[in-house]
DNA sequence: ATGGCGCAGTGGCTGCGA
C-alpha cells in the first residue's frame, strides 16, 4: 500500500498538478490539505474519472482536506471528536484495515499569539483523540501538514522564525510520538536537508531554504511493514506550484 | 527597505499562509 499526503494551497488552482501527480505514482490513498473550497465545489467527476474515491471536508477560502483512495472509503470521520471548531481541519477513514486520519494542523502564526494558544489547544485534543484511536485501530497513519518541524535537522539552518520549531510545538509532535507513532521519514537514511515545504518568496526552494513539517506518522503494527518514505520535489518544479511537496511512504500490505 | 509570493474574496485592496 503506498499512501501519500501534499498540501495543495488551494484544489482548484492544484487540479492539474494533483490529476498528473496521481497518474504519474498511483497511489493506494492521497491525503490532501487546503482545499481552500467549499464541499459543493469539490472537483468530485476528475477525482472519480481519475480512479479513485474521496471523501472530503472543504470550507470557503481557508483549510479543508479530503482523502482520495482507489479503494472504498469506511468510516469517515470529520472534525476531532468533543472539539468544537469550525474550520475544517481533519478527517478519517477506514481502507483496507487501515485507519487514515488526514491533518491540517493550526499554523499558529506566531509564538505567543491567539493562534499559537488555538494550534497547542488543538494539538492537545488530537493528542487526546489519537490515544483512543490507537486502541481501537491497530493498523493507523496519522498524516498530513503538521506545520512542526520536529527537529533542527528539520529546517533550514537560517530559519529566523520560533514558529514550527518552538519547544512548544516540537514537546507536541513528541506527544504525539510517544503515543507510538512512528516519523516514517526518519525510518530511513535520507539527505541533510531534507524539507517538504519552501516559501514562495526569495528563491526559497532554488536555495533549499525550507521545513519539513509534512509528516506520516505510522502506529506500530505499521512501521513494522513499512518499507520506504521519500519526498516528491518534482511537482514543486512545475508552473504555479503549491508551496508544499508530496510525502510518500510504502507499506507491504 | 520587515518586503519579497501566491491564493481567495468581491477587490483595485486586505488577510493569511509558513
Amino acid at each position: 500500500m503506498k499512501i501519500a499526503t501534499w498540501n495543495v494551497n488551494s484544489l482548484k488552482v492544484r487540479l492539474p498538478h494533483v490529476l498528473d501527480w496521481l497518474a504519474a505514482n498511483r497511489p493506494d490513498v492521497l491525503c490532501l490539505q487546503e482545499l481552500k473550497l467549499e464541499d459543493k465545489s469539490f472537483p468530485s467527476a476528475e477525482i472519480e474519472a481519475a480512479g479513485y474515491h474521496a471523501a472530503f471536508s472543504g470550507q470557503k477560502t481557508y483549510n479543508g482536506v479530503a482523502i482520495l483512495s482507489r479503494s472504498a472509503l469506511a468510516g469517515i470521520g470529520h472534525g476531532i471528536p468533543g472539539f468544537d471548531d469550525e474550520q475544517k481541519r481533519v478527517l478519517a477513514a477506514t481502507v483496507n484495515g487501515v485507519r487514515v486520519i488526514c491533518g491540517y494542523f493550526p499554523n499558529g502564526q506566531a509564538v505567543g499569539s491567539e493562534k499559537f494558544a488555538y494550534k497547542l489547544r488543538w494539538l492537545a485534543a488530537l493528542t487526546e483523540w489519537l490515544r483512543e484511536e490507537l486502541k481501537a485501530h491497530q493498523r493507523l497513519v496519522l498524516t498530513g501538514d503538521f506545520n512542526i518541524a520536529p527537529e533542527d535537522r528539520d529546517a533550514h539552518p537560517d530559519w529566523k522564525d520560533e514558529i514550527h520549531v518552538s519547544p512548544a510545538e516540537r514537546a507536541a509532535f513528541a506527544a504525539l510520538t510517544g503515543l507510538g507513532l512512528a516519523d516514517a521519514y526518519r525510518l530511513f537514511p535520507q539527505d541533510d536537508k531534507s524539507f517538504s515545504w519552501w516559501d514562495y518568496r526569495m528563491g526559497a526552494f532554488r536555495r533549499n531554504f525550507g521545513l519539513r513539517i509534512d509528516h506520516i506518522l505510522l502506529s506500530p503494527a505499521l512501521r513494522d511493514v513499512c518499507c520506504a518514505c521519500t519526498i516528491d520535489k518534482a511537482p514543486r518544479k512545475l508552473e504555479r506550484p503549491s508551496d508544499h511537496a508530496p510525502v510518500i511512504a510504502e507499506l507491504e500490505l
